[in-house]
DNA sequence: TATCTAATTAGATGTATATCGAATTATAGA
DNA sequence: TCTATAATTCGATATACATCTAATTAGATA
């Protein structure tokens, strides 16, 4: 199971009100007035949380004259509720990072201008990491470089490489020692590119 | 399980931080440093997704030096996921909706006929629901009735079929769908027979 | 005791989201 | 077609929270 859907499906069922409309469908369907009702809430709100939950798979709807009934789907409830137990068992090793290639193509995109150059460092932690292990594809592992070969090199992209230089030390892509840098392995890079 | 301790759970572990944070640790204890370095983040923010996923139990640390290791606590982990599985199985009944069976027996035996007719339709809500559910035990789940077979079901009962008909579907025993007719599941009955 | 490092706390900031009321859509039935 | 009701969507608001930096605490050891 893919990160995201595991944490969609762990911030679905994270909340007192879905808890209660689980707990409601266990018993058998209900329809959106009738939850509203039990628990005390607007039809709009319940809307909100059955969306959610249905979006995670754990309920479906079956429309009968003008009233729509929500069943809970408790096989797929127990399979998402058992996934988090075998994370990292096989397909999950390589899930370390998340980020799909064609996401990480789309926000290099987005990112570099058609010469080649960087438009903006991006603020946004898992964009930037993205951009740092782009602008970096070209170093050598267990190559060490001076600061100013360094400088040069980032100011092929941006300007601004006295903060590209400390954000690739931040985040990890690099390491320097006694004035000289060198890339980390990947292992330790916050993204696989 | 308490339901706020149901909510928090979820919440911990729906976070994609603390999904790798749990991946981690699955392969063996780590410092803090370690996390933060391997994920790419300050030590603050492991501080904070540690103890978010400690409060829920299934973290634990023992300090060795002056390193504190976090461990994971795959047993928890597990009673945690499966609790959502449970919730509601403590029998709380709706004496609404629970008539005791010599009661619904007796309601039974004062409206039908010694030769199985029905005297009378029941104006009582309750009762008539009583008598309605009786009026259809032997129809099956999950099969179709064409309107004119059904008639000649209720007309075995009483005379006034469309009447009936109509009460069924108004009570939600049964729905209509391009003029057939199904039974729909128990569970939307107003009274359990 | 003084110092070093790991871990935590505190405060700030930006993003996500639970809820509501009002407006809109969808469907059944007249 | 018109009406009634269930469900959804939309915009607004208040709260929760993930993350950072800077400051502080805690423990080990010199």
């Amino acid at each position: 199971m893919q990160l995201d859907k595991l944490v969609n499906y762990h911030k679905a069922v994270g909340d007192p009100t879905r808890i209660r409309i689980i707990s409601l469908l266990k018993k058998g369907p209900l329809h959106g007035q009738a939850i509203a009702y039990k628990l005390g809430l607007q039809p709009s709100t319940i809307t909100h949380h059955i969306s959610k939950l249905r979006d995670v798979g754990i309920i479906y709807q079956r429309r009968q004259g003008n009233i729509i009934y929500f069943y809970l789907d408790l096989e797929r409830l127990e399979y998402n509720s058992k996934a988090i137990l075998s994370i990292g068992e096989d397909s999950m090793e390589n899930q370390e990072n998340h980020l799909q290639d064609k996401d990480k193509l789309s926000i290099v995109k987005n990112f570099i201008n058609s010469d080649g150059t960087l438009k903006i460092i991006p603020s946004q932690r898992k964009k930037k990491n993205v951009i740092l292990a782009y602008l970096i594809r070209d170093l050598q592992h267990g190559k060490t470089y001076q600061e100013k070969e360094l400088n040069e090199h980032i100011k092929k992209y941006h300007e601004d490489y006295a903060t590209i230089r400390r954000e690739l030390i931040m985040q990890h892509f690099m390491y320097r020692q006694s004035g000289e840098y060198e890339l980390n392995p990947k292992e330790m890079w916050p993204v696989i590119f």
